[in-house]
DNA sequence: TACCTAATTTAGTGTAGCCTAAATCACCAT
DNA sequence: ATGGTGATTTAGGCTACACTAAATTAGGTA
């Protein structure tokens, strides 16, 4: 068995799963948009998406100013890496009692360096769990990524009941604050109000005091709808079509 | 609270390994001998030294066709990653069942990446214990080595008890070898016979059948003695002075 | 003392990723 | 069509760490 992306490092790591969580796996990403999230100037991303299309066999398909997708090479390894993340941020919070706020960190470093024998036994002692702890789906081995509902909670109405999909990872801070309010995946909550369009949500538990959560804070929070009296977002796309 | 040890890189890590283990943490370290653990040139070996000896604060004291030492801070920094690194074997064996021939590699990659916080809580989860599986002492936080007896098995006569100390973790082979015949950290073994001087040693359990074990072998095994009809070093070093 | 050899250093390169500054391109609105 | 604007690429450099080949040094031997 030859030992899969043996060209692969950290950075180039990075770089696929930038381009992969931007195009959506499948899409493009632009250079600027990734430069932003790896914090990188937008001259190298350019260098470096031009050695992964040259790379053999390539990880990304470009072409110059019209930006950059994943090769069926590129997406196995973003999804990968995206499993190691995932199931690290699981085995830091059950098997070392990590806060949800403290995983994501530790787990954006550690993803480049644990073993596939590493990744199967935290797998197993996990019993391979489908989402981490943030609400994410975790992809499976076989590359698969198990379902997720995705309505962002931005675009709900006022008066529905939701349940909360996820919330992104990457701000410790909104992360406390929403457990220090019980808000964590799965959790069901009522939209209670929507004061005015960018001064956030206010939400609350079954018969419980209600909650504001800032526009910025909303924003990172993905939702299922429960009881569908249609959604803003609905509205707009779907039109009076039903 | 500055961080400290900004400065250091995997490869800076991996230097300051190799000589406190060449040196014994004070002594010096030749440029080859790093060379050759390191599996690098030895050119590659004056450049690294030269830069850790003009670092602020140096992490070693170097004067070139003389060897190196470890400053003070720069032992403090290698002590660190070999407590990292010992204490990811206990928790890989303990906590992931990992065999003890598996752990070091896994150990010797992740050493470098995980916080300070990481190490804190497998090291509280695993009751902070004095020594990994090889039977390695495990520095503490404040830099303090537990107790360690060292007697190298080759020097040992034939009639005498030993208790194993530590094996070297190095040869996956070796500990899978060894880990058949039941030889651990703790076991207390009879040296049999010492058939010729480079044909290894024959050992054998309370009173079970003995077996043999190569030089290359037992040249890995450190011990301590039980039944002191003196080792050959003891002659040695010591003369008739008892 | 003169020499040999092994250890070590110097000199010159290479690769991976990053950076800034200066083009250039794509696209949109006049 | 034209010009502007933001996105993107090019050009030129830099740091970290490796390598090979060619000196040089240290230490022991004849
Ligand atoms: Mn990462
Ligand atoms: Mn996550
Ligand atoms: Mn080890
Ligand atoms: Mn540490």
């Amino acid at each position: 068995m030859p030992k899969a992306f043996a060209q692969s490092t950290e950075s180039v790591d990075d770089y696929l799963k930038a381009i992969y969580e931007i195009s959506g796996g499948q899409g493009k990403a632009g250079t600027s948009e990734i430069a932003r999230r790896l914090r990188v100037a937008a001259a190298s991303v350019t260098g470096m998406l031009r050695k992964l299309s040259t790379l053999s066999p390539p990880l990304v398909r470009y072409e110059k100013n019209r930006g950059v997708s994943l090769t069926l090479v590129g997406q196995r390894r973003a999804v990968e890496i995206i499993r190691h993340h995932r199931l690290l941020e699981c085995f830091l919070h059950h098997a070392l009692g990590y806060e949800w706020h403290e995983v994501h960190a530790e787990a954006e470093r550690l993803e480049h360096f644990i073993s596939e024998d590493f990744e199967a036994r935290i797998a197993a002692q996990l019993g391979d769990p489908l989402y981490d702890p943030h609400g994410h789906p975790i992809p499976r081995k076989d590359g698969s990524v198990p379902r997720c509902i995705d309505t962002p909670l931005p675009g709900v109405n006022a008066g529905v009941a939701v349940r909360i999909s996820r919330v992104s990872d990457e701000d410790p801070a909104a992360l406390r604050l929403l457990a220090s309010h019980g808000v964590r995946p799965n959790v069901v909550l009522h939209v209670v109000d929507k004061p005015s369009r960018r001064s956030g949500v206010v939400l609350r538990h079954a018969s419980q005091q209600p909650f504001r959560v800032s526009a910025a804070v909303a924003a990172r929070i993905a939702v299922e709808v429960l009881n569908p009296p249609q959604t803003a977002t609905h509205r707009a796309r779907k039109g009076m079509a039903q």
